[in-house]
DNA sequence: CATAAACATTGACCAAAATCAATTTCCTTA
DNA sequence: TAAGGAAATTGATTTTGGTCAATGTTTATG
């Protein structure tokens, strides 16, 4: 397991944890690798193991009976999931699946669970990490309140840039687009011709998954003008 | 102050604090009365003062410049709302506005901020009340994408009545129609015709604010179909 | 109690997105 | 590199909810 030590040391709210703190977290950690549609947890079931992503693409959702999904959220590289059920009863909130072929480590919840007790830092971490989740999420619920389909991809864009980028941009999308589209709360039909009145709008050029354009300047206007949050939104970058 | 210490030891992630504690989040508590209409802050301010609700119903919400609004979430008494600021720069991330005539209790933010820094049960206590947050949005947004307008009403009346209520039922709107719309994220004519929708599909009766029916069975039947949750869909009741 | 103002409902129409169906394009892998 | 399957696009149509305007109803207030 020391192995990892380095690893776990970066994860984001086990930043600045003593050595002793991270050695009690990491027992009885196991990494894995999974294909693509590797189901980790259905929402529901007991939850015993929260998980780090250490490569790859983990989509979260909830269904119903009938088969219709909501995405509540895609995971890239350095995030974990599962680690809230342990204020949910130690039940899994949401279910889990690897978009990605995927590299996961994943802890005992006991681990987090004992520590988070009596280590104060532990819970700081956690709370800050929660709290930005929580805008986040709020912001999201706002966006499909205000913003139309097109001004929703468009602002997805704009969280995949560098948000200081002044010249040419080159964008790739980090999945595939019907992905992207559950995840935009939108039909992939809907998704294609909203990204063609998007380039139509913008000037953007789409090829594929690579969009460019000479500025973001259009997609600022066109998208951020429907949302409460100035240009650029901090914190709320899409991926890492 | 010493008058409100009982009051704030009831506040909900202040529980099991111990007296001294209190008494130090106590410290320059202000307690003030105000008229439906009363802005206590937008969204970008600088973040100063957190609020207990001690009566009334407040709304918090974020709106564009062109006055599109969108309603995060509507307060009954014994909330609290500003406290996340802390983890956002000391910025109110939306605004709140009394929709009823309201008394509140203010604290200084500077007291929690101190305290959660060497107080672990308030920052697990926080961790709870904002993890229970988290699973409302996640859901809300869930809900936005699988539900329709007349499902969505359902569920919210769902959530307003006893759970394990087996006969008939009566329930009151806790606050008007047109509120009740932003809050579901719809037009207020929507809300009305998906209303009588609603009334026609499951037998309720509607008059004025109240609304009444033999049994919740139909009701269930038609919301929680488009849910992911089983019904009854613990904790996440719409007041408290 | 009268009256204005806010709230609620209804109708007609419009716009956005979902659905269903048919291709086309791209990617994987045999 | 060819074949098959998945992903993406496009078209036609329907559904849902939004918008605008008119009218009815409740509520607060002088």
């Amino acid at each position: 397991m020391s192995t990892d030590l380095d690893l776990i040391k970066k994860i984001n709210i086990f930043k600045n944890l003593g050595d002793d703190a991270i050695e009690r977290l990491g027992q009885n950690a196991v990494e894995s690798s999974h294909r693509k549609g590797k189901i980790f947890f259905i929402h529901g079931d007991e939850a015993t193991r929260f998980y780090f992503i250490k490569s790859g693409w983990i989509k979260l959702f909830r269904e119903t009976l009938d088969g219709d999904q909501a995405v509540v959220d895609i995971l890239p590289r350095g995030h974990i999931y599962g680690e809230t059920s342990i204020f949910e009863n130690d039940v899994y909130p949401y279910s889990a699946e690897a978009v990605e072929p995927t590299e996961v480590i994943s802890f005992p919840l006991a681990n987090l669970k004992a520590e988070i007790e009596n280590n104060n830092k532990l819970a700081l971490s956690m709370l800050n990490a929660m709290a930005r989740y929580r805008r986040q999420q709020d912001q999201e619920i706002e966006h499909r309140v205000i913003q139309n389909a097109p001004q929703r991809i468009g602002c997805f864009l704009l969280r995949l840039v560098q948000q200081d980028e002044s010249g040419p941009v080159k964008i790739h999308l980090p999945y595939d687009k019907t992905l992207l589209a559950s995840r935009l709360g939108m039909q992939p039909e809907t998704f294609s011709r909203a990204l063609s009145k998007l380039k139509k709008e913008t000037g953007i050029s789409v090829t594929g998954s690579t969009i460019e354009m000479d500025s973001i300047n259009r997609l600022v206007r066109f998208s951020c003008s429907a949302c409460s949050s100035e240009f650029p939104c901090k914190d709320l970058k899409a991926a890492e």
